[in-house]
DNA sequence: TATTGTTATACTCTATAACTATA
DNA sequence: TATAGTTATAGAGTATAACAATA
């Protein structure tokens, strides 16, 4: 157990107000539940790296890199579901923090190959290990056990959207 | 059955860039996966409420407005977990469609009680129609009997929010 | 003083169209 | 002609601060 068992914090005032209401079949609606959690996953995402100045789609741009480099800006944008103009200016960002670097591709001269500096490669190292932590406060969340199928159906949920 | 075996479509192209791209531990992260589910379930909600120009919060509104009559605008908010400025302007458009109106409220002239005009109340039935089309398609997706357990689970990480 | 609704504003994320240089 | 990257821009969704009316 690593959830203290009753901490008598103040209630959020919004939880008043909204308690006399009846949500009907909202609670119960896969995209409504899904969206909450999302949210609330991904504000704990954000508390998380706030210190190292790291957002959702930033991570797994560095992630990607380190672990294929060399990958083109295309390639990487298909891969994560980023529009490519979008990209541009996410990796505008890594460049200007010196964390990643774009070079003329060897073949195709149209094409950027991307790669870590020695400080991306460090940093990634650390997000890591900040990822380890608040992965690990959802799994608790869920249950150890539960999280294959979890993700799953997440997955089978998302395959909607490549068709 | 309700999937067709093989459909023989084109493939879209992004998936051949992504194809080689080699995704680490991103698909089996939490946050990752429900980012992805949510985009693909909330891009086929827009494609079924396009013919009745409905996005998803609107949805949850109207909804519980019609769930609630009277409902005050700050109850509201907090239910759905929308800020009161930003329900101010979503509010406005329901009115300006006639599908919804403020009074104000017995009691507390500060408030604003809401409810559903007849169309408004008319449109939410057609509403609930094709949600269930839209919640149906989710479901097969990952199974019928997963989907308790799913809504589940995703209302342990909504709670993270709450705290 | 605190709360409800409002206005204005800003920031992030996502989407589209048009341009360039290469192929 | 088509593709990779870029630029500019626009639209959602979300966030904060300040104000008027009311409690």
């Amino acid at each position: 157990m690593t959830v203290p068992s009753v901490p008598d914090l103040p209630e959020i005032d919004d939880d008043v107000a909204a308690a006399s209401v009846d949500l009907d079949h909202l609670p119960s609606l896969i995209g409504y539940t899904l969206r909450r959690a999302q949210l609330a996953v991904f504000h704990d995402f954000n508390r998380s790296f706030a210190e190292v100045d790291i957002r959702p789609a930033q991570y797994g741009v560095l992630v990607l890199i380190e672990r294929n480099p060399g990958l083109k800006q295309s390639a990487l944008g298909a891969a994560l579901g980023i529009k490519r103009s979008n990209l541009v200016v996410l990796i505008d960002g890594l460049e200007q923090r010196g964390l990643a670097r774009r070079t003329t591709a060897a073949g195709d001269r149209r094409s950027h190959a991307l790669y870590l500096t020695d400080a991306g490669a460090a940093l990634v190292r650390k997000l890591r290990v900040i990822n380890a932590a608040h992965e690990q406060r959802l799994v608790e969340l869920i249950g150890a056990d539960r999280r294959e199928r979890l993700i799953e159906m997440l997955h089978a949920l998302a395959s909607l959207g490549r068709r």
